[in-house]
DNA sequence: AACCGGTTTCCCGCCTGATGGGAAGATCCT
DNA sequence: AGGATCTTCCCATCAGGCGGGAAACCGGTT
C-alpha cells in the first residue's frame, strides 16, 4: 500500500512536535526535509489547529485539535498508546513479561502485555479480569482508594485462588498500608501456583489512581533473589514515567 | 496562506472519524470526496496509527497514535478544546458569558471565557485564580473532594470578598452538602458586588472532579427570576455534556 | 448457486498541486 | 552596522496526488 507523501510528512512533523516543541528549521534538520516544505506543512497544520505557535519563543507545539480528537479514543487504547514506549523499555530492564491493567468495578482488567524473549513465559492475560486482592496490580489500586471504598470492597466474600492467597480483611488492610508507603508490592503464587508478580500504581493528572503496571514471571526464576529490589524499583520507575506522561506531577 | 490539500483532507477525515466511526464510502459521501481519494487517505492514516479499523464491522475509528500525541498537550488547552463546542452552545442557551475553570491547589483557576452578545458584560476572568469558597466554580469542586481535603481547606483563614461572602466553615460545609445533592450552585454578589454566577462540576473518566463550568452576569439582569432554574439546568447540562466527552459515565 | 446492492480495493493516465531551491525579509546577537 | 539564523514568500518543475472506473469482495435474498 502506497502512502500519501504529504500526509505522511505532516504526521512525522506532528509526532516530532508532540515529542517536544520545535521551530521550522530545527524540524527540517531533524526530519531531513527542505525548510520550505516543513514551513508549508506546518502552516497547514497550524490552520487546522493541530499545532500551535509558542507565544514566547518562536516554534510550534502540538495543538488542541489533536486533544479534541483524542477525547473520543477508547480510554483503554489511549492508555496503552501512552504507556507503550515505557512498557517496552521495562521489558528490557526486567527481562520478563510486563503488563498494564485498569480498575473495573471490584476487579482489575488486564489491557495489554509485552512479552520478553525467554521461550518460557507466562501466558498473556490481556482481556482477563481478576479480583483486586488476588493480584499486585489490584492491591496497588486498592491502596489508593478512599477508606470507604476499601471498606465496601472488603465487606464482601473474598475468593481464594491458591493456598497462599490472603483473604482476611485485616491482613489485607495491613498490606495496603505497606503498599501505600512502598509504592509497589510483590505477590508470590497468590493468584496462581508458579507465578510471581510485582506491580506499581499509575496516577493521572488529577492524582487519582487509574491503573497499574506489573511484571510477572515463573516463580522458579522470577524474581532472582539478588535482583528483587532492583526489579521492583524499575517497575516503579516505569509507573512514574507513564504517570508523568498522563500529566501527573510530584 | 495556501494549504496543502491532502493534509487538509486527511484532517477532515480524521475529524469526521473522531466524531463518529465510519467507512470509506460513508465518509466519501459526507465529505463529498471521491471514494478512491478517501480510501487512499484512510490507508495512509491507518498505517500511521491515526485511525484503526473496527474489528467487528467494517469502518474506521480514531486511532491511538492521536491519543499518544495528545498526551503532550497542555491539559488546560486540552480541556478547553474538548469543552469549546458545548460552551458555545451554552452561551446561546443562557444568553450570558460562560466560563471554564480548573482546581489549582486551594484556588480555582479560570482558563477560558465565552462572551455573549450583550454590550454590558462581565469582564473576562481568564487567567485569574480565586479561593474556592468565594465562587460557585470553586464550591462545586470542593463539594466533590474527600472529607479530609475539605477539612484541610476549611482549617485555614478564609478571606471575605464582599459583605455577602460566606466564610464560616460550618456554613460552607452545609452548602457543600446541598451542592452535592443539586449538582450546581448559585452565588449572588459573594465575590464581587454586582455579579451573580452559577456553576456545575466536570468529572473525568475516573469520576474525579477536574473543573467547573459557570455562567455569570450583572446582578441587575442575571438571573432573570423566572429563568433561575432553567439557567441552572442548562449549565448542569453543559457540564454533563463535557464530562461525557471526557469519558465520564453515569 | 447465482444474483444483487453495497462495499472496499486496485489500476492507470492526466494534470493538478505539492515540491524545493533560492531570495527576501525578520529577528536576534555581538 | 554586520553576521548568523531564523521564517516567509515566490516560482518553475515534474513528482505524485488525483479521481474515474473496473474488479474483487461480502452478506443477505431468492
Amino acid at each position: 500500500m502506497e502512502n500519501v507523501q504529504s500526509v505522511d510528512r505532516a504526521f512525522q512533523i506532528l509526532a516530532e512536535v508532540a515529542d517536544e516543541p520545535a521551530g521550522i528549521s530545527e524540524l527540517s534538520r531533524r526530519l531531513d526535509l527542505p525548510t520550505s516544505t516543513v514551513a508549508r506543512l506546518l502552516g497547514t497544520l497550524e490552520q487546522l489547529g493541530a499545532v500551535e505557535r509558542l507565544d514566547d519563543e518562536n516554534g510550534y507545539r502540538i495543538g488542541s485539535a489533536v486533544a479534541a480528537m483524542a477525547a473520543n479514543v477508547d480510554p483503554t487504547q489511549s492508555l496503552l498508546a501512552v504507556a507503550r514506549p515505557t512498557m517496552q523499555d521495562l521489558v528490557d530492564l526486567v527481562a520478563e513479561a510486563v503488563g498494564l491493567s485498569i480498575p473495573a468495578g471490584y476487579d482489575v482488567h488486564y489491557i495489554g502485555q509485552f512479552d520478553c524473549a525467554n521461550p518460557v513465559q507466562v501466558r498473556d492475560w490481556t482481556g482477563v479480569s481478576l479480583p483486586m486482592h488476588i493480584v499486585p496490580s489490584g492491591l496497588v489500586v486498592l491502596a489508593h482508594w478512599p477508606d470507604e471504598a476499601v471498606d465496601r470492597y472488603l465487606d464482601r466474600k473474598l475468593d481464594r485462588y491458591t493456598t497462599r492467597s490472603v483473604i482476611r480483611p485485616d491482613r489485607i488492610r495491613a498490606r495496603l498500608a505497606v503498599v501505600r508507603e512502598a509504592g509497589f508490592v510483590w505477590m508470590e503464587e497468590e493468584f496462581s501456583e508458579g507465578i510471581n508478580s510485582v506491580a506499581a500504581p499509575l496516577f493521572n493528572q488529577a492524582g487519582a489512581v487509574v491503573g497499574a503496571v506489573h511484571s510477572h514471571g515463573p516463580s522458579y526464576r522470577f524474581p532472582d533473589p539478588t535482583l528483587r529490589d532492583i526489579v521492583a524499583d524499575r517497575v516503579r520507575w516505569a509507573a512514574a514515567e507513564i504517570s508523568a506522561a498522563l500529566g501527573h506531577v510530584g
